[in-house]
DNA sequence: TCTTAGCACTCCTGCCGATAGAGTGCTAAT
DNA sequence: ATTAGCACTCTATCGGCAGGAGTGCTAAGA
């Protein structure tokens, strides 16, 4: 931890890593020597092990057994991967998949599928607070007893509906005529940025003597308030984690027990949208590896998290996945639907 | 099977049930000769669980280990009780819990998670399927690229949303024109028979003169398909299913493969709604053991539901657990919150 | 000083056999 | 028809033992 890794070090650890995590069990010194392209002999690497030991990047389960990674020693691996990131390619049928969605949570549904079908893990996703929507289009529905069903169109062509009840009841035609003036005036915007035009409007007191404009303004600025799809959290893929964290631990007990508190983490959804909101702050990709997430229920896994913005606002995408996680594969593809969801929110 | 079961036969083999279903471990003959009230030797006791055997209700797994029940077994004890069903309570702060419920999306969810809760296994909810619904009011909003979001809302002010690719693309007037055609005409009517009367019209040649009415028909008979929002299936309780499964089998490698072929099926919901609509047919509680189930990977489970009605609409709530579940519990609690259900979905 | 061959050591794993215990099926007596 | 007694079978558990894997250390070589 102490003493600086040196490049040999660093080399050796990647190829452990690499190693363990494609193969699961604990990697020996005669393993390595003959895989890593350094050429040296087994008693070397031997060295090299006990050093990075003493630094705590490696840990043995037993006196005889070969060397597995440790908490740091994924961490140090994972800033080498971050440093040397490559140029993501977007794949076209994954966009033409996306882009069908009808509405935010489709999407958010749908990226989240996506990175656990890429990853093997769990995939999440969680919306932009609600206001990162452009409007395209705005309409009222006369619901009965008074009530006004408010639907929202964003340019991205997603759709969220609202039902609210205004101070006095509304005909059809003043519906459809203040729609109208709300379409007119102010497509184009974000949620919030007409909330606040509208706000403006109503100060300009004349305008508050046409009875019309003045009723457009009260529905609009009560249909668009709470928006927000965005603490919803799309989780899919949990299925995938049993076996997978099966095959690490041999003691049942225990690995029943770690799968236990994170499904449990995955229905109790606020929890975990309250962790991943912290992710939110971070620009671009964050990985969280092991011991070092916040609730103790999630050290036997490592997030991989990529916050993407739309009109201004950000949400996140993301995959859950054991300690023994393919990094390399889960950044690329964490960062890719990031991108993707970004340009179909922006609506290109 | 063949022959028929004496009353004495029943009653051990219920004790044997219930205590199998406590403890989780093979029931012997000792044990049964203390705690049935019958006043028997351990060896009487023996020769009436060999006639058991014989007729396949129950099953040792090895030649020196106690009884189990076989899904037969189950079966005969659960037809026991559900012949002589007592009247449920209904418990008021339950009810007011989900009569908090906003919308029939939550009040499923509520509903589900109740269930899960009260039962200690996965707990599922089917709103009803919508085919009822009433037509309030069609909308068509243009969206980029041709393509056409549709809007249904129905008199229970239930929305739904579709994008549709018409054939030619539509400007605004002409979807505004549509629209304000298709509610003259068909507000009011189910969804099916809005469907069969614009196949009537489109029959009528003379109509499709008129470029209007024929482009209003076409839209709407796209927009109309399939629009059930009645196949989205609630599901709580997951989690609670790893601990429960893992104690009842000693292999672990069984253990998990089952776990992951349910969490799988949880997660592809398409594919237990169709399971799960099969039991919409029948009235009241329907119980399902083991491998009675369709589908091979519910083998391990059973599956308690009860439909319910509610505005000539029926929908289902349920519980999945092992074949080893609480059967009294189980559809005690379905049946209340069955009930409850409907009188919630009744009462608004 | 760094590397490496050799070797002793540790610890895991799988296997064998013996033992204790649980629960049955059968038989003969009531 | 019931039941006490008994032999039998199968499981679960434990200790010991051999095989193997991989290491740490030491001493020799570059």
């Amino acid at each position: 931890m102490t003493q600086e890794a040196t490049d040999r070090q660093r080399r050796i650890l990647a190829r452990l890593v690499t190693e363990y995590i494609e193969q699961g069990e604990p990697v020996s010194s005669a393993w390595l020597a003959e895989h890593s392209d350094l050429g040296l002999s087994p008693a070397t690497v031997r060295n090299i092990l006990a050093r990075l030991e003493e630094q705590g990047y490696v840990h043995q389960p037993h006196t005889s057994a070969g060397r597995v990674p440790t908490d740091s020693g994924y961490r140090l691996y994972v800033d080498g991967l971050l440093g040397s990131r490559k140029r993501v390619r977007l794949l076209p049928d994954l966009e033409a998949r996306l882009r069908r969605a009808g509405t935010v949570g489709d999407l958010m549904e749908n990226a989240s599928q996506e990175i656990s079908r890429a990853s093997h893990h769990v995939g999440f996703a969680l919306a932009p607070a609600g206001t990162a929507i452009r409007l395209r289009h705005i309409d009222f529905v006369n619901l009965e007893a008074g009530r006004v069903l408010v639907i929202v169109v964003s340019t991205g062509g997603q759709i969220t509906h609202k039902v609210i009840e205004p101070p006095a009841p509304c005909d059809d035609v003043v519906l459809t005529q203040a729609a109208n003036y709300i379409n007119a005036e102010f497509a184009g915007l974000t949620l919030h940025e007409v909330q606040t035009a509208i706000v403006g409007r109503m100060r300009e007191e004349r305008l508050l003597y046409d009875a019309l404009i003045s009723r457009a303004l009260q529905l609009a600025q009560s249909g668009l308030t709470e928006h927000a799809p965005g603490d919803t959290l799309y989780v899919q893929g949990a299925s995938l984690l049993i076996e997978h964290v099966a095959g690490g631990s041999a003691d049942r007990e225990q690995t029943l027990q770690t799968l236990r508190a994170l499904f449990r983490m995955i229905e109790e959804k606020h929890r975990l949208v309250a962790l991943i909101s912290r992710y939110l702050e971070a620009q671009g990709i964050t990985v969280v590896i092991g011991s070092e997430n916040f609730v103790a229920d999630l050290h036997p896994f490592s997030v991989v998290a990529s916050t993407f913005t739309a009109a201004d606002e950000t949400g996140t995408v993301g995959v859950i996945g054991p300690t023994r996680m393919r990094y390399q594969k889960a950044i690329t593809v964490v960062d890719g639907v990031s991108q993707m969801v970004s340009r179909v929110l922006e609506g290109h």
